[in-house]
DNA sequence: AACTATTTATAAGA
DNA sequence: TTCTTATAAATAGTT
């Protein structure tokens, strides 16, 4: 029960603020359809919830509401990544000298003035050429990238078995560091046996870490132009 | 005052409609804010009163008004347009129950629908709209990759060094067994050093493989949402 | 717009 | 999540 007015602030607690956000959007909804109907109005409601980050939306009439949603999700991606001018069409785009980006975009921007003399109909043709060749590139894009990811998670996977297998022979070395202490006599056989183990275990880390392991990996990933497409 | 409950029906008296279409709207905001604070959300209200024609908006944050703005004239001018262009039969098709698909199907035949209704110019607005969107979508597809790529590396390369660590440290064991057998008496206070030196490497290389690092890592890459977007 | 009898929404508890 | 219920809040009709 409403035990007393409550403030008019963020809820803290994380279910209670759930609860009450399922009760409300209900409400606010149900006023909205009331609104629309008593006085003959349209009426939408956009709710975006933060976390988990869902959208809920009301509307009295045809508003569209994936155009909406999309504004909505514009909005948050804004939101979160502040800064990020809009990227200037590509025609208008300066060619940059020394890049070796200039030369493309330098015929793109030749390619624009031929563009604004073609019929609609070689528009649509080009269009939908470049469509299936970006479908395509996408889709290798992805390939690549997925196998680069499964490829790193293997090696980190193979470097983890290495890793234990160094622990458990380590574990083992010690233990016959401390029986050899016990008997202060010399068990030449166990030494050597022991001396060669340990050989053997350096010949396989030397292997491995100049072998199919690269020595070390560069951890900046430019993705821009691939990504980019 | 309240005196009956009212039915939820258009008011017909024109004044009354409008007192009422006050109040309730005044209502609406407020409960729209309420809803905003007190459970951390983004709410964004759109009433739009059929006569006289008049917006009024609210918003907890900043979506961008004018764009809710132009959607909603857009909308205006469709339902004032007196051309209807017909329904295809498959609209009219009622969704079938229980089905996960009827609910989809629908719904795109809905949006196709509309779009059938909109001009040239709308449709030119909305394109460029969610080209904006999807740019954004595949600017921050491509962060995550990157980072998850940049994680995996920087995973690998702890795992190199911790590998490297552990090879000088057998060289180093391996050293000391040989000068422990070339004098065959017991070297006690060595034997104690070495003893320790191996247990400290078992303990950072223990936390190391359940710490930080994960335990095995699903080698499997499944990026077909992330991928196609 | 102000008032207020009532209805409606809803917070807290189950 | 849904139901209950005491209480707060909204509001219909009147002034």
């Amino acid at each position: 029960m409403v035990r007393e007015r409550i403030q008019i602030k963020k809820i803290a607690n994380a279910t209670a603020r759930q609860v009450t956000f399922s009760k409300r959007r209900r409400g606010l909804f149900k006023k909205a359809e009331e609104l629309s109907v008593l006085c003959d109005a349209d009426v939408a409601v956009i709710i975006a919830s933060s976390s988990p980050c869902k959208i809920f939306e009301y509307s009295s009439s045809s508003i569209p509401a994936e155009t909406m949603k999309t504004i909505l999700d514009r909005h948050h991606m804004q939101t979160n990544n502040p800064e990020k001018p809009q990227q200037p069409s590509l025609e208008l785009l300066p060619p940059v000298e020394g890049s070796s980006h200039s030369r493309l975009s330098w015929e793109v921007s030749d390619e624009s003035r031929r563009l604004r003399q073609m019929s609609l109909e070689d528009l649509l043709k080009l269009e939908k050429s470049l469509e299936t060749g970006l479908n395509r590139i996408i889709e290798r894009k992805g390939e690549r990238i997925a196998k680069e990811i499964a490829d790193l998670k293997k090696q980190g996977n193979d470097l983890l078995e290495k890793n234990e297998r160094l622990r458990q022979r380590l574990v083992e070395a010690r233990r016959r560091r401390k029986e050899a202490g016990r008997h202060s006599d010399g068990m030449n056989h166990e030494e050597a046996t022991s001396s060669e183990s340990v050989t053997n275990i350096c010949s396989t880390l030397s292997g491995s870490a100049t072998g199919d392991v690269p020595q070390r990996v560069d951890e900046t990933c430019d993705l821009s132009l691939g990504l980019r497409l």
